[in-house]
DNA sequence: ACCTGAACACCGTTCAAGT
DNA sequence: ACCTGAACACCGTTCAAGT
């Protein structure tokens, strides 16, 4: 074994935020602790912090990592709508084999760099759907949001390890709907199953993004724009 | 002074529930813990768990407060998608004083009396728009979910009572937009402005609201329903 | 440069008592 | 029935040392 080979610290801020997010990922965001994640490190709590200030700017390299994960599509010459429902489509498939971490995301996409060429994407299609600079920005908060509203289950869904635990209280959500009075609340009932189905984060996605497309299409200025697209 | 005028405990559910609301408004979710709303009430730690059984069920009584300050308007003659389209405008209404606990209520609308009677306006109003019960039930989790998005402003905006702490803040995201490369990132820098308000939680709620209905509108099944509603 | 060890000021929560 | 007091097993983080 020569001396230069494999040769690197024990610790990096990837390699630490790479563990937390798996830490996340196998039993929830609430389990990931400095301390825990210094365990698992087999070092002290306090060797993390040469290497992040504190742990919000940990959990931003987690998200970092997240947008990182995105494959932006190139621009093409597809309409607009259907470049954004692309572009929807691949960063729901970053998030969502993470959904105990995904909502990181929410609030720090302008605080990296893989999250600022998400975002520049959204806002130039935005832009030749005919929206002004203001509307854009409006328009792709509120899409971000929603994405993120799509993947994030309810909290212990995933968080639990065991899976006859997680399944007990499937069952017990499901009872407690079922068994409400069918004359005060006869569509929730009738719609238990799904419901459930829904806070656990199995929804159903293609749908979603399409809801969300259609209404930035439905909201778009009448006066068509110079730029391609119907 | 009478013995039974005003006689009540010292503590009760509701009270605890309102001044917990009340800390979260002033100064933060995450300042909000059990030991300080204890002192809140002059009154040691334990106390409060006579009346709820651990802080989740404190958050839930909060999310159930929240839900019971909605408005929810009577069924009328009015098309679908406008009496929807009020029913969200209520939800926001009730939400938006309340930004920092607004995130408490996405997955506790099926856990409380006050919460049930929302979904199950929505869920009829879908139904009466033509969706099955299970394309009622996907599509009214992501309403829900959007609207939270509408409402929840990035941690740290609302939370220092400090107006300067506050602006200063505020300031140091726009100069860190605007500092960027204006060739890689046109669009973000370009809506730098707007981009920094919506993060603070100040949207465009109008705007909001009717993307999303609009979106509920145009993946409505096209065969039309036996019910009203164009 | 990188990591350790002890300490500080907190958490939510349990348990056994008090009145 | 309602509240207290002490304790337990945790947190994130600081500071002063170690190598």
């Amino acid at each position: 074994m020569s001396k230069d080979t494999g040769r690197q610290r024990r610790l990096d801020p990837d390699r630490i935020a790479e563990s937390a997010l798996a830490i996340a990922d196998a039993e929830g965001l609430s389990t990931l602790t400095v301390r825990r994640l210094a365990q698992h490190h087999g070092v002290t709590p306090m060797a993390l912090y040469r290497h992040f200030r504190d742990k919000d700017e940990l959990l931003d390299a987690i998200a970092e990592r997240l947008f990182a994960a995105v494959v932006v599509p190139e621009p093409g010459d597809a309409p607009w709508h259907e470049q954004l429902q692309d572009l929807l489509a691949a960063i729901l498939a970053a998030l969502s084999p993470h959904p105990n971490a995904a909502g990181l995301t929410l609030h720090r996409i302008l605080a990296s760099e893989p999250g600022l060429t998400v975002a520049e994407r959204a806002l130039a299609l935005l832009a030749e759907a005919g929206f002004s600079t203001d509307q854009a920005a409006e328009i792709g908060s509120q899409v971000i949001g929603s994405l993120i509203a799509i993947v994030t289950p309810a909290p212990g869904t995933t968080e639990d390890s065991d899976p006859e635990v997680r399944d007990e209280r499937f069952r017990a959500k499901r009872a407690a709907l079922a068994a409400l009075s069918p004359r005060r609340y006869p569509h929730v009932v009738a719609s238990a199953e799904t419901l459930v189905h829904c806070a656990s984060g199995r929804r159903d996605q293609a749908l979603a993004v399409h809801l969300i497309v259609a209404g930035v299409r439905a909201v778009r200025p009448t006066g068509s724009p110079a730029a391609a697209g119907v």
